[in-house]
DNA sequence: GCTTACGGTAAGTAATGACTTACCAAGAAT
DNA sequence: ATTCTTGGTAAGTCATTACTTACCGTAAGC
């Protein structure tokens, strides 16, 4: 649930397979391992990861769980980042200006 | 210099730290290790992994080595979220919309 | 010149993690 | 009721990786 875990959960590349998957449409378990170059349990254990990381949610429907990607989870994760945008282009207009050039 | 080696390097805890630590500002290597847990050559070695993505550079100034963040790196990385999360926001709308329901 | 500060690289180790097969529980179908 | 589908969990394996110490090159200071 914090930006740390997003981070790890998309850093590996089959997560972030699983993930652009269901970015596309919410899919049930079986249906993604089938487009995956892994087993089903390695899906499941992906899931996991996603779903702590706040990124997925999971509805069941009968036998089958559907999983959907969450945005509350992108969005944390989204403000993380501009946090750290908005810092660093200070620094670089700061840098371009000349740091003591105040003005242009 | 993907938005997929940027999660990675991204994702470790203590490159995470120095990362922003350089969005502070720019530091040498020694006062960078000075303020982490870990020695100095392991932050060398983070650093690498954070220059080849492209988030950080690097200038020499006489035996010392100021490393800076990149605007361009944390730029990819955004523009790669913000694609997927145009996609989440949409298939949310979607959702909350009724999906049949086309208008309100 | 020699010595000290700075930092990248090598080699080895210990922990993490991504994957597999085997197994089990719950719902659907006949 | 039993059989088939769906999917989560357990246990074990192999690869990756984050870390350490040791070492080497280069610039600065005396």
């Amino acid at each position: 649930m914090t930006y740390q875990e997003s981070l790890v959960a998309l850093a590996d590349p089959t997560r972030r397979q699983i993930f652009e998957a269901l970015a596309e449409a919410p899919r049930p378990v079986g249906q993604l391992a089938q487009d995956m170059p892994v087993s089903r349990p390695a899906v499941s254990q992906h899931l996991k990861v996603l779903s702590d990381a706040g990124l997925v949610t999971c509805r069941a429907e009968g036998a089958r769980r559907i999983y959907a990607v969450r945005p509350e989870g992108l969005a944390q994760l989204r403000t993380w980042l501009d946090r750290h945008w908005s810092k660093v282009m200070a620094r670089f207009a700061e840098e371009v200006n000349g740091k003591d050039g105040l003005d242009d």
